[in-house]
DNA sequence: CTCCTGTTCAAACGACCGCTTGAACTATGC
DNA sequence: GCATAGTTCAAGCGGTCGTTTGAACAGGAG
């Protein structure tokens, strides 16, 4: 491991920890994929701008989709983690309401991830773009990832939203997975200024309002 | 032209009109295009099921891209068509109510096009795949056939909604039509069963329902 | 018949794709 | 020192991409 900068290397001063080709790698490909989609984005674009070589990818990762799960994974984690958190605490707290399920839902994606600056938008664009990729193939990959816990939130709504039907608010929550991703994506913000940590504030709050509404009143009884 | 089947041609039957090399490929454009996304379909996956020549696609549209435009223009002239139709009707009424208006936005969207049978859900998947495809040149591409009648669904939805402001009318606006987008495409329906004529007016109804209660009551006074 | 225009065809172009190979390089363990 | 395992590299594999070419084919007009 000739770069690996082990905690008291000597080479690196001790707060700036080489980046590894792995790590590039993954960075790199998040923001690639997050701009081209997965078909839209070749490996030699990504190892270039990642200054690696082609075979680093099959090295690390084995594959173009290996990487790309690889990535999917490690973006989804602080996602996931801090959703469980989230709902972990409202279910200690008991009878949660449709807009603090809604809310612990949106703001890991928006908010946490939004509000690290530059990296931050890159992650936010690239599991958006991923969520709803043209392929079948992609998409169930990110499935993979976000499934885990909807059954815990499915279940939540349900408890919340006596009134309605399992079937409308399963319906409910694949608008609210959908538009997240749209937001995430930037797709559905026409100016294609990037948003900085205060508009994503703003945009958690408006998606989170909207989405509270329509599960209050837009859902069949 | 060999084989425009012109009226009173005695090769075919009066009422079957023979398929154009043309309108093969734009029919098999949009099954293809509307399965794999636009980089992830070849021309040449689309002219062994159009049963034609490759050369045929740059003879009779000039480009993959220009085939792809072409086949948005087409899926998209008889919804907007009939989105145009209803403003009209609607605003010759006077004071049209959300509802009415998001009506005349989805169901032209859902209703006409998944109502003629499997070829309109095709129809639809393609539109809702183009959306949002991950090339921004792609979506802009379809923007461009969207965007003449945004302005007038903007409007006409502000005076239906004189409390909320211009802003988060245009939230409303961007987050319908990408739910639409997503319906059509079928990403949302994880049962990846085709929906018949009568499931697809439910969505309507149900998709209807959700945004009607989010525009009234889930946007910025 | 001959010309002409519109259409289809097989074949090939250069470019790029994901992936593999085998050697070179690097830090570490003995 | 030397062997070893981990990593990077230039080069090339077969294959597919969008596009182009020039010839063949088909009907209509003169």
């Amino acid at each position: 491991m000739p770069e690996q900068a082990v905690a008291g290397g000597k080479e690196n001063s001790v707060e700036t920890p080489v980046e590894t080709t792995r790590e590039r790698l993954l960075n790199v490909a998040e923001q690639r994929f997050g701009e081209g989609g997965y078909e839209g984005t070749s490996l030699r674009a990504i190892t270039v701008a990642a200054a690696a070589n082609i075979a680093a990818v099959n090295y690390h990762f084995g594959s173009k989709e290996a990487l790309l799960r690889a990535a999917v994974a490690r973006a989804m984690a602080p996602v996931n983690t801090e959703r469980r958190r989230r709902l972990d605490q409202l279910e200690a707290k008991g009878s949660p309401t449709p807009e603090e399920l809604i809310r612990a839902f949106i703001e890991p994606g928006l908010d946490l991830v939004l509000r690290r600056g530059d990296r931050g938008a890159v992650v936010a664009r690239f599991i958006g773009r991923i969520a709803f990729d043209p392929s079948q193939r992609i998409r169930d990959l990110y499935a993979a990832e976000s499934d885990p816990i909807e059954a815990r939130y499915l279940a939540a709504l349900q408890s919340a939203l006596p009134h309605a039907t399992p079937d409308s608010v399963a319906f409910g929550y694949v608008n609210m997975l959908g538009l997240l991703a749209l937001h995430q994506s930037q797709a559905l913000s026409r100016a294609p200024g990037l948003q900085d940590a205060e508009d994503s504030g703003k945009l958690a709050e408006n998606l989170i309002a909207f989405l509270v509404a329509a599960f209050d009143r837009g859902l069949r009884a």
